[in-house]
DNA sequence: TTTTTAATGATAGCAATGCTATCATAGATA
DNA sequence: TATCTATGATAGCATTGCTATCATTAAAAA
C-alpha cells in the first residue's frame, strides 16, 4: 500500500497527511525540511506558470531564494523532481478515491465517483499545506505523461518510480471488474479514462476542435463522455 | 486537402508522394534540396534512437555531416522540427486512410480499417525515399504528444501548425457519424483512438502491468482492445 | 562564356543550462 | 564545548541553443 494517512502533532495540532514516498526518487528528503517543503511548493508553481521546458533549477532558486546547487541536494535534475510530484499526485488521487468512494457498496457509483474525481478540477487539498493540488492537477494534465515518455522509462521503472500509477490502474481496473467481472480490458480501460481524462480537458482548453466539447468548455462534458464511452463498453460484455 | 499526390518524373520514373506541408514550419523548405531530405531521414533516425529529450541539432549535423549552422537554415528549432515530422505524418496517415478505405462502402468497415492502419505498426512506404514510416510511427508512440504538450501550444496552434492533426480527427469523426449519425461525442472518440492507438502501445512495450496485452505484447490485442471500445459506444446510441 | 545568385562549409562567439566541487557559517545535538 | 547537519556563497566547466561572418562551390541567368 503506497498510501498512509498520519496524525501529526503539531504546534497547533492540525490533522496532517502525508504521502509515503520511494526513497530513490530524491536525495534528501523534501517532507523533512522547510527548504525541502519550499522546493516542492515553488516548483509546483513554476511548472505549472512556465512549463516543464522552461523550468530550471537555476529559476526555481531564485523563486525559493536559495542556490542551485541547494536544490540539486535534494534532486538529482528536474526529471526526477517531475517523477516525484507526479508519483505524490498519483499517490493522494488514490487515497482521495478510496476515501471518496469509501461508504458507496455500488461499483457503478464508484466508477462514476472515480471518472468525477479524474476529470474535473480539484481543490486545493489543506491537508497538505505545501501542495497546491489544483496546480498540481494543471500540471497532470499538461506535464503528466513526460514522465514517462521518456528513452529512460525502463530504469526508472525498475526504481518503481511509476507504482503509485500503477497501483491507481489496478485499483479502478478493480472496480471495473466489480461493476463488470468478465470485461476483458479493465486495465487498459483504465488509463483510458485517466489519460482521457486529462487529454480530453487538455484538447477542450487548447486544441477545442479535437473535442467535442469547444463550445462550453465544460469539465461535465468531459466527464459525460468518459462515463457513455467507459459504461457502454462494460454494460455490453 | 492537405494530402497531395504527385507523381513525379525522376531519372527513373518512379511514383513519388509529397505532403504538402506549411510553410510556417520551416525556414527553407527541406522537401528541396539534397540536405534538406538528409535532415530529415537523419533527424527521424536519431529521435527514435535517442528521444527528442537527448536529440540536438549538433548531434544531428555530425550524422549528417553538415554543420550546426546548416541545420538552422532549415528549421528554427528542433520543436519545429518535431512539429514538422509530427505534421507530416498526419498528413501522410490521413492519405493512407483516403487510399485504403477508397473501395470500403461500408463505414463499420472502415472505422476498422482505420483503427488497424493507426494501431499497427506501419510498414515503410517506398513512395518517401527519406521518411522511413516505420521510425516516424515510434516517433509518434513515444514523442507525439509532445509536439503539442507544450506552453506554446496556442501560438502553434494559430499558426496552424496542427491542421493535419485536426484533419485526420475531423476525417475519422465523420466515418464515426456515418456509423452512427446520433453519436454525441465523434471528435473526442476520435482523438481517443488516436491517442491510445499510440498510449496502449506504449504502455504494453513499456509499463505493461498498465494495459491488458502483457503477456503476448502483440499489437492485434490493442486493435481489439480498441474496436471494442469504439464499436460497444457508438452501437449503443 | 561570364556574371550573379543560392546553398553550403567553416569558424567564431556568447548567453543559458546542467551539473559538480569547495569552503564558510549558523543552529541543533551530543 | 565539540561536532554534526543544513544551508549559503562562489567558482567552474562542458554542453546546449542560437546568431553572425566569410569563403567556396554549383547552378542559373545574362
Amino acid at each position: 500500500m503506497r498510501i498512509q494517512k498520519l496524525t501529526q502533532i503539531q504546534t497547533e495540532m492540525k490533522l496532517q497527511l502525508q504521502i509515503k514516498m520511494n526513497e530513490d526518487l530524491f536525495i534528501r528528503n523534501p517532507e523533512q525540511t522547510e527548504l525541502g517543503k519550499n522546493i516542492i511548493k515553488h516548483s509546483i508553481q513554476l511548472i505549472e506558470k512556465d512549463g516543464f521546458e522552461a523550468f530550471t533549477f537555476k529559476k526555481l532558486a531564485e523563486d525559493i531564494g536559495t542556490t542551485e546547487a541547494g536544490i540539486y541536494r535534494y534532486f538529482e535534475n528536474k526529471h526526477r523532481l517531475l517523477l516525484y510530484i507526479t508519483a505524490w499526485y498519483w499517490g493522494w488521487l488514490e487515497y482521495q478515491i478510496s476515501f471518496q468512494t469509501n461508504n458507496v457498496t455500488d461499483p457503478v457509483g464508484k466508477l462514476k465517483k472515480v471518472i468525477k474525481l479524474l476529470a474535473t478540477t480539484v481543490q486545493d487539498d489543506a491537508k497538505t499545506i505545501h501542495v497546491n493540488e489544483r496546480l498540481l492537477h494543471q500540471i497532470i494534465i499538461s506535464e503528466g505523461s513526460k514522465a514517462y515518455l521518456t528513452k529512460q522509462v525502463g530504469e526508472d521503472n525498475k526504481h518503481q518510480f511509476f507504482k503509485p500509477y500503477k497501483d491507481l490502474c489496478a485499483v479502478i481496473g478493480d472496480i471495473i471488474l466489480e461493476c463488470s467481472p468478465k470485461y476483458k480490458y479493465p486495465r487498459s480501460l483504465a488509463t483510458t479514462i485517466i489519460e482521457m481524462a486529462h487529454f480530453q480537458n487538455f484538447f477542450m482548453n487548447n486544441l477545442p476542435s479535437l473535442t467535442d466539447f469547444g463550445k462550453n468548455k465544460e469539465e461535465t462534458e468531459v466527464v459525460a463522455f468518459l462515463n457513455d464511452l467507459v459504461f457502454s463498453s462494460i454494460k455490453k460484455a
